[in-house]
DNA sequence: CAAGTTTATATGAAATTTCATACAATTACC
DNA sequence: GGTAATTGTATGAAATTTCATATAAACTTG
C-alpha cells in the first residue's frame, strides 16, 4: 500500500472516516446533552421497542458485552433505563426505557432525524439510495 | 424515528455498522498480531511518509490528542516508532517509524490490501467506485 | 436424567481513554 | 518589539473500557 493510499483511498478507512465525519456534528450535540455516543445508541435503539437484552444492545452499539453491562448499570442509576429479569431465559437481562428515558431521548431523536435529512438532501436521492443499498450489502456480509 | 428505523435504516448508524462489520475480520487479525485498531492506523499512516506530527496522527486515527500522545509514547517504548523534535515549529513532535516498526507493519499492510481486494471484488466495480465517490463526498463535507 | 458444553451476564483488576489544564512556542496586533 | 491570543503537545486524576474469569441458566447427549 503506497503512502497516500491509506488515508485517501483505502476503503475500510474511508468508511470509518466518513462515518466519523458525517456524525461529528450531531455527536457534538449528543455530548452537549450529556451523553456518549454509545449511550445515545442505547437510548435510540430502545425507543419504540418494549425491551432488549444486554447482548442485543452490545451488538447494536458495536461495543463489548462487559462495557454494555456497565453502561446500562450507570444509565439505570441515572434513571434512564430499567433492568428486569427475563421471564423465558433467566440468564438474560431485559433493559427498557423509563419514562424519564423516553422523555430524554425525544429531542435527540428529533435532532437525529433532522440531521439525517440534511445528509440525504445534500447527497441527493440517487446517491442516498445507492449508499444505503451498498451499506446494507456490506453489513449482511458479516 | 420509528422503532426499526434506527438499526435498519438510519444512515449514520448504517455507516457506523458497515464500517464496523467490514473491518471486523481484518481487525481480528490486527489484534491477533498484538495491536489495537488505532495502533494499526498509526503504523499504516506512517508507512511511506517521512514523519507525521501528533496532531496529524490524531486526525488520521480519529482519536483525541491526549490519547494519541500516550499511544505514541507506548509505541515508542515498544520500539515501533520514534519521536523527534520538529525543526520548524518546536511545539510539534515528529513521529516516524523505526526499522522495527517498518518491518512489523509490512505483513499487516499486505493483509489489509488483500482484505480490501476481497471487498472490492464482492461489491463489483460499479458499486465499489460509487461507494468511494460517495464516501469522499461525505468526508469533504466535514 | 446426569455430566459435560455452551450461552448470557456480571465483576474485579488492569489498561486505556478522557477531561482539564499546564506549558511552551508561534502568531497577531498595536 | 511587547503584550495578548492562539496553537501543539504533555500530563495527572478521574472515568471508562477491556480482559479474564466467575456464575448461573439453558442445552446436548449418551
Amino acid at each position: 500500500m503506497a503512502e497516500k493510499e491509506f488515508v485517501d483511498s483505502y476503503l475500510p478507512y474511508l468508511l470509518a472516516r466518513a462515518s466519523f465525519s458525517i456524525s461529528s456534528e450531531f455527536h457534538a450535540q449528543v455530548e452537549a446533552a450529556g451523553f456518549t455516543v454509545s449511550e445515545w445508541r442505547i437510548l435510540a435503539s430502545l425507543s419504540g421497542v418494549k425491551q432488549r437484552t444486554v447482548g442485543e444492545l452490545a451488538d447494536i452499539v458495536l461495543a463489548k458485552q462487559p462495557t454494555v453491562t456497565k453502561m446500562v448499570l450507570r444509565m439505570a442509576d441515572q434513571g434512564l433505563v430499567m433492568r428486569a429479569a427475563c421471564t423465558q431465559d433467566k440468564r438474560q437481562a431485559w433493559v427498557s426505557l423509563t419514562a424519564k428515558g423516553k422523555k430524554t431521548v425525544q429531542p435527540i431523536l428529533k435532532n437525529a432525524a433532522l440531521h439525517e435529512k440534511q445528509i440525504l438532501e445534500s447527497l441527493g436521492d440517487v446517491q442516498s439510495k445507492a449508499l444505503k443499498v451498498i451499506l446494507q450489502k456490506l453489513i449482511l456480509k458479516a
